[in-house]
DNA sequence: TTGTAATATAATGCA
DNA sequence: TGCATTATATTACT
């Protein structure tokens, strides 16, 4: 029933990336004293203007959830049902400018259990739209990991290539090719520092 | 991320694989030593060239380096030196440290195919060191949104006036606001992409 | 709990 | 500048 997307990759949008940043509201005041040479100053920007309509800027694209997003997203009388709707737009600035919002979040998070709260993770996500995740077997990976080590960056005639062969998205396996470059480069960086610490050490022992 | 677009046949990767230049940089005042080789040396993809007349064969300005090159590098002009060094996260330049592997990567050399060579050209920026990335603070996030909401495409005295207010760098800004245009394109393309899929299969459904 | 697939986005280089 | 691609940080799922 989910029809698998054909080429596309639809990240984007929505944000989760707030948790990078440790310290809010660091700058100080803003508003002060500006003599603007533009047309628009940047405290009213930042004197919090009025919301432009926020045009959703689009959606993005979820092959796999054609067959239900609509089905799922109506059928819920849940009160609740209106927290993933907010998230569809960016939490760094739209959750902010509507501070009700933020509140009745904020409340319910006090009334519910770990174990319904985890569930509405959970719905959350799968209303964000993530993609399931993909299990691959134990064969894929195998010759996913024989390429990768001949050749971490294949381009875009071997992806294809593995893709029919393996029987997986092109997509997939760009994306494994990423995260295994990743996982790499931390090895490299964890073992470095080993090395580093080491000798170090054994330096303060002569 | 892929986001291959609609195109799907993706014929620009492609023709990145093909176009690779020899030339890794343009820095200003480094033209000078267009050797009119016909193709790639191993050397100049390694950085390993010789540099005429001192200059340094064309680093790319890393500002962000200043303070560790040193001591992580070594001394720029000993190419030699400086590999080994940052190899904490490359595992191509544990082997390269070793003289005799050395040569034989040289040995090498005309059997790399194009998509290696270009490997070995991103590994080689890789290892020049790129830019910590930047975590933006919300409240940067939120300007910046704020501004790009009014135009997004902000003269060099906007982001001036930004980059002092948001105690950032004019560069840093800038690059926000490119990558912030391509991702409204990019979600335009995306919801563009929905709107005609969706009329097509309910078209299909009449 | 760990490992890792998925996501978002900052940075890079080329045309 | 756009664009494609990459690295990186994070999230969330099994």
């Amino acid at each position: 029933m989910l029809a698998e997307g054909e080429g596309m990759a639809g990240p984007s949008l929505c944000a989760a990336n707030t948790a990078a940043s440790p310290d809010l509201r660091k700058a100080p005041g803003f508003g002060e004293n500006k003599a603007t040479q533009c047309s628009f100053s940047i405290e009213s920007i930042l004197g919090l203007e009025q919301k432009k309509d926020g045009i959703p800027a689009g959606k993005p694209y979820r092959p796999w959830m054609d067959a239900c997003s609509s089905l799922v997203l109506g059928d819920d009388s849940d009160p609740h049902q209106q927290i993933p709707v907010v998230c569809y737009e960016n939490p760094l600035f739209h959750a902010r400018s509507d501070p009700v919002q933020e509140e009745k979040v904020f409340k319910c998070e006090k009334y519910f259990s770990v174990a319904e709260r985890l569930s509405f993770k959970r719905e959350l996500s799968w209303y964000r739209g993530r993609r399931p995740r993909t299990a691959f077997t134990r064969n894929q990976i195998e010759v996913l990991e024989n390429v990768f080590k001949m050749n971490s960056y294949p381009g875009i005639d071997i992806r294809e290539e593995l893709a029919r062969k393996l029987e997986l998205d092109e997509d997939r396996i760009q994306i494994w090719f990423q995260n295994r470059r990743a996982k790499l480069k931390r090895s490299h960086r964890e073992s470095q520092f080993l090395m580093v610490k080491n000798t170090f050490t054994s330096s303060l022992l002569e």
